[in-house]
DNA sequence: GAGGCATATATGCTACGTGCAGATAAGGGA
DNA sequence: TCCCTTATCTGCACGTAGCATATATGCCTC
């Protein structure tokens, strides 16, 4: 059994520069859902390596800073987004994913309603394989054009949208993209979109209804121009 | 754009040791179910700091190592096992998780036949909740007392055990638990054994059957003081 | 204001997976 | 040979999902 004093004279003598260390990055990838388009948060690299190409925002990892902390502080930083849903994804460790040195990434997904963001940075997200099967996705520009991505972010947003499948189905995860207050079809557009693939309308409903997480406002939509659906709200907004 | 010769100037003007940089580990909680329990690997720590605790065996990863590697050569070192299957599982890196400085852990779980296994470093895993809730479980020694974990593995195997349960329904995951031939019987007790509750023998064989996932040999099991069972073997034993 | 149109919302039917009960099969032991 | 235990198969009740139909409700046109 370890006592406090061993401990503390275990610490005065251990030297952290003893051995290498790599060094360790968080990335996000910020995903909102409008226009029934799948879209993440992207910026050019102006610096080197790999300038001119785009990447998700992220950050070297501060001594006294927890990983989720450094994530928020990148969204803060270069998305100038906060309060949004977090959670963490992957840590992508191969040695020569980066050409300065070994650097992890300690990737995070989150999911924002797009009605927050300024949509200029926001690129169409194109998956080029269906269900939960996986593997690198693609970001295109407004004119169709493929981006270039730096370094594997290609492959971490790959994998933050498999995670986003797998999770919609059996979490409360999707309402994270819409407003306060939404309409069942909202709702059923988001996953559709996420999924690629169309949903039963009805079971849908059904289901949704039965799940409990949703509570009904007794409002309904405005300006449409066919009869107005009632507007719903989530039952525990406290996820964050 | 980048080019390879701004990218090969940058890299000969960089300098890695400008920042601190965090220690980054690896901790691999080795799962195994035998007799019915859902067991553990955990060594007996020698050093400070924590010495005298019990931890999942582990190691700081080198610098051209990738993470998996590092994981396996802990597998190999400290518990002397090799071939297993094994996945990443979450990246812990509260500042203040380890005494010495700052250590990420990224925490990857294995699953292995108890046969494969002396069992002598194995340990009964406790889990204080149901289903899928999450948090941190308990190691306990074969006089029933709860073992003193280091750090913060119990949050680590917590999170290995939530992540087994929510895979086992709808992977192949539940096969790396058995030897290459078992009975349905076998694999059943695996996934109660896992999931902490019994399962309706039935529908589980039905639904074992229906999913194409196994395939029967034709021959039966041996020394059974009853009606010997079919031996099935896994369809694809591909996944490592 | 009446009727048409688009969408929301409710209801009934069918197919399928699951839980459960009972029947049958097959080995060892008395 | 009979009995005991477990494996294996079959039939039925029930809940959920997919699907089709029917009704409700707002806006638009005329």
């Amino acid at each position: 059994m370890s006592t406090a004093s061993e401990d503390r004279e275990f610490l005065e003598t251990y030297d952290p520069a003893e051995f290498d260390r790599p060094s360790v990055a968080v990335d996000v990838a910020l995903l909102t859902v409008s226009d029934g388009v799948l879209r993440v948060l992207v910026v050019e690299r102006e610096e080197a390596p790999q300038a001119g190409r785009w990447s998700l925002p992220g950050t070297f990892v501060g001594m006294a800073e927890s990983l989720e902390d450094a994530a928020r502080r990148a969204l803060a930083t270069k998305a100038h987004v906060a309060d949004v849903f977090l959670e963490q994804l992957y840590t992508f460790g191969a040695p020569d994913r980066d050409p300065r040195t070994r650097v992890l990434s300690v990737a995070y997904y989150a999911l924002v309603d797009a009605g927050r963001l300024s949509s200029a940075e926001l690129r169409r997200v194109r998956v080029p394989w269906e269900g939960e099967e996986g593997g690198p996705v693609e970001v295109v520009a407004a004119d169709g054009e493929a981006l270039p991505l730096a370094f594997d972010h290609a492959e971490i947003l790959g994998m933050a949208v498999k995670r986003l499948r797998g999770k919609l189905d059996y979490t409360p995860i999707g309402f994270q993209l819409l407003p306060e207050r939404f309409t069942l079809r909202q709702l059923q557009d988001v996953h559709e979109t996420i999924l690629g693939r169309p949903l039963n309308k009805d079971s849908f409903r059904r289901r949704m209804l039965a799940s409990g997480q949703l509570e009904a406002t007794g409002e309904r939509e405005d300006e449409v121009e066919h009869r107005p659906a009632e507007l719903f709200c989530f039952t525990h907004r406290s996820a964050l």
